[in-house]
DNA sequence: AGGTGTGAAGCCATTCACAGCG
DNA sequence: CGCTGTGAATGGCTTCACACCT
């Protein structure tokens, strides 16, 4: 994403070389000062912040009131490595020894996140999908309010849908500023997302969630999230067909690694090995882990505590 | 997007890409030749080759038989570099001097993302999502119907739904050995996901898709990808306030830049930048978005050729 | 000339491992 | 003693830049 982008180089502090010495020379040339706390969040750290906040508001809500690093990232599906350096992009709000505080967190992140205030969502396209959206309540329930939807069929112009009556699109730039939205969902057929995300953007929105599958143009200043139901059933089809590539690797490979074994090999630690890649989804530790197709286990091998195979 | 898997994007989930790095020289051993070549595809030039693949389909209606890589790039939101590194990832098929072979390019990237079978999705929890993913045509136009829905809810069993009767998932196991099934959606309520996630994985399917805000556990064996829209929204929700931010720094900033341009600094060829980019997912995102520039522009900056941005 | 394919370099993210504090 | 916070190491992905083919 479009992080860092601006100014000079984003003057990561991973220079080695005479680290200490003014690490700022090219910035400050550049007119940029030094500038208050350069909070460069990675991308995927904000992804995950998210998700650390969904878990932390489902334990403020069981009255769990601190929590360690080792048992929140066991519940998000990271590890605590992950987690606890996730957490230091944002500050310092741990008590060592002891662990977080559910609220804090909670604050803190919502902070990051711009929570704080309100993103109204528009919703463009009334089908299947958009019908899906408009009463989907998590959105409110997160501080995303639906206030606007938008189709062209003037059978639905006025049938109010999730409690929001429709609007025709061409209204959308007037609609859009009385209602302060912010955020713009695409829901239409493809061949009118990006028309549609045009207007949006004429309107003023600047942040676009796409569920169309086209590649949207927009200018620079707007930001534009995919998701793409068909590419995420391809990725998961790619995993199904290595996953039998593999099963038949390591079927093949069992007779030979027996043959060589008896052979009178040495065992190393070191002949533990990873296989497939998981998805890491894997809470447990060992997120590392990747294991390895435990399939047609023939006796060669056993699992091993977090699903790694060893061989033996 | 926001897959689960921990990574990649989406939240990425990150996928800990298969580590595959193994120095496995014991398969020599084996009596298992050099096996064809040791594919290791990034697990984000996948689900960027299955973008390519939409974007393929699309010009090879259009009649479009030859197309080059920066042509193909830029259709897909992406640099033509990475475009041919993904593409070099599943073999040689360009034509140096000239371009791909449209045609040839769908062939390969269909049969590396395993889409020469068939695979049957199942979809359970037919609420307003469900309902709207099971009259979702892309799917199965894109090789992966829909055979069966499954809910609790009595008033639903037996009632058709985009063409398919609605089963109670009792019958789960059954149907889905029956119908072969090999592809799992999950549009519950979060409060029943991971019971309707252990079921799927006990029905034998090995690949699911998460739209319920909880982070499923399952198996090592089994692929997990989520998309969240909550986090989505949130997601955008940062880089809105992020950009706050900017602006006010560029504001601020901007004299001091104009001022160094003018007074001669070296243009470098590190100041180009490009626009956006999104993943993720990861990756991952996974989940890649994308923008584009054109152009609001302010003076400081110009379009390159794809959708670049170059600092002058 | 035109454009692919790819080693090499650079960048970013993840993981390690431990100092430091409660 | 336990757990956080973080520099350093590691590894993967992206970008560069050009050899090589047509």
């Amino acid at each position: 994403m479009t992080v860092q982008r601006g100014r000079g180089r984003g003057i990561t502090p991973s220079r080695p070389a005479d680290a200490v010495t003014e690490p700022m020379p090219a910035v400050g040339a550049d007119g940029e000062p030094v500038r208050d706390r350069a909070r460069v969040i990675p991308e995927a750290a904000v992804a995950r912040l998210a998700v650390y906040l969904r878990v932390l508001s489902g334990l403020s809500e069981q009255g769990v009131g601190t929590i360690s690093s080792e048992e929140l990232s066991a519940a998000a599906g990271v590890n605590s490595a992950k987690l606890r350096k996730d957490l230091s992009y944002i500050g310092s709000y741990g008590t060592r020894g002891v662990g977080y505080e559910v609220r804090v967190l909670i604050e803190e992140i919502e902070r990051i996140l711009g929570l704080t205030r309100k993103h109204s969502v528009a919703v463009v396209g009334i089908g299947n999908l958009g019908h899906a959206l408009a009463n989907y309540g998590g959105f409110r329930s997160r501080g995303f309010p639906v206030a606007a939807l938008f189709d062209v069929e003037e059978d639905l112009i006025g049938v109010p849908v999730g409690g929001i009556p429709v609007d025709h699109i061409d209204d959308i730039s007037r609609i859009c500023a009385e209602r302060g939205v912010s955020i713009g969902v695409v829901a239409t057929p493809p061949s009118a997302a990006q028309l549609v995300c045009d207007r949006l953007v004429s309107a003023g929105v600047r942040c676009i969630l796409n569920f169309a599958p086209v590649v949207l143009q927009v200018p620079d200043d707007v930001e534009v999230r995919k998701v793409d139901l068909a590419v995420e059933m391809q990725i998961l089809s790619f995993h199904v067909a290595r996953r039998a590539d593999e099963a038949a690797d390591s079927a093949a490979a069992a007779s030979g690694a027996l043959a060589e074994d008896s052979g009178g090999g040495a065992h190393r630690a070191d002949e533990v090995r990873a296989g497939a890649a998981s998805t890491g989804r894997d809470a447990g530790r060992g997120a590392t882990a990747n294991s390895r197709a435990s399939g047609p286990v023939n006796g060669a091998e056993v699992t091993g505590v977090n699903g790694m195979v060893i061989r033996r």
